[in-house]
DNA sequence: CTCCCAATCTGGAATGATTCCAAAGAACAA
DNA sequence: TTGTTCTTTGGAATCATTCCAGATTGGGAG
């Protein structure tokens, strides 16, 4: 086995998930080169590893994966879900609003502001998501290259 | 008619919208009691004020709305878009991960705080969304209460 | 090493929010 | 009053995601 195969795989057991091609698949590629990848994207490139994978298999480990906190599911609106390999660092996202492109931010002010929120309501506060919505510069040339 | 009709009226005017029973309605219905309401409430509440709406109008008139600035829209992760009449002040929301109860938050630090992200690669920032993410009162309840 | 059960995988159908379409209707500027 | 443009309507379509039920398989117990 190799190394990297191993390292992924004592990841999966020490969270508690059995080891299945599938799942290391789809971990392999969520931690790849590329981040955050949509379910679709995600599926694609773990097909290319294993041949053929069910769309149902993807969403089932992504789930399972995010629950064992392995991954990170960033879900920005009116964009498909996306995941992420890096997890428990409170960073956060731009994501431009035309071409759904994101990417990470990390907290200016150092470690978790606006994590006290004035009134809560009675709710129990879990998390805080900050989302910074733009346009990135590929869309911005595509606007500027348009002559209405 | 009615002042508070008038009042309406000119709103739409100025944000340069035709008016319109169906915009009207919808609009009233978001400036409403009940805040944060999704697509289908809304629906459901502008119906009772005029016997019949098309789901479709309820869309438009809801992008229509928001577009002029007259309404903000909410997309948590996972659920339905809320709206709300609550416009230009910064403010954030609190949302329960189990039925998706929203509420509003104000800032604790006061003004904008996390809105200078350390990098934004290249991204013209538009807007800082920011989301806390909890449970609420009601669920609270129910998860106590359950005997697994 | 073998067996067995629960976790996982599969294909196919279903869901639910939202959008697209084309035709009919209505607001309002001139 | 009229013409143009914005709205409305119903119906169909889309898209990400979930549900289902049966077949398969990982890995701990023996």
């Amino acid at each position: 086995m190799a190394p990297d195969e191993q390292r992924l795989h004592d990841c999966l057991r020490n969270a508690g998930l059995r080891v299945t091609a599938p799942r290391l698949a789809v971990l392999t590629v969520v931690q790849g080169e590329e981040q955050h990848r949509d379910a679709e994207a995600i599926a694609v490139a773990s097909r290319e590893r294993l041949g053929t994978l069910s769309t149902q298999s993807v969403y089932d480990n992504l789930h399972a994966l995010v629950e064992a906190g392995l991954v990170r599911r960033i879900q920005p609106s009116g964009h498909p879900a996306r995941y992420e390999a890096r997890v428990g660092d409170n960073h956060h996202h731009i994501v431009c609003r035309q071409c759904g492109a994101t990417k990470d931010v990390d907290c200016t002010i150092g470690e978790a502001p606006c994590l006290e929120p004035s009134a809560v309501h009675g709710f129990v506060v879990v998390e805080a998501e900050i989302i910074f919505w733009g346009v990135c510069p590929q869309c911005q040339q595509k606007t500027h290259t348009q002559h209405p």
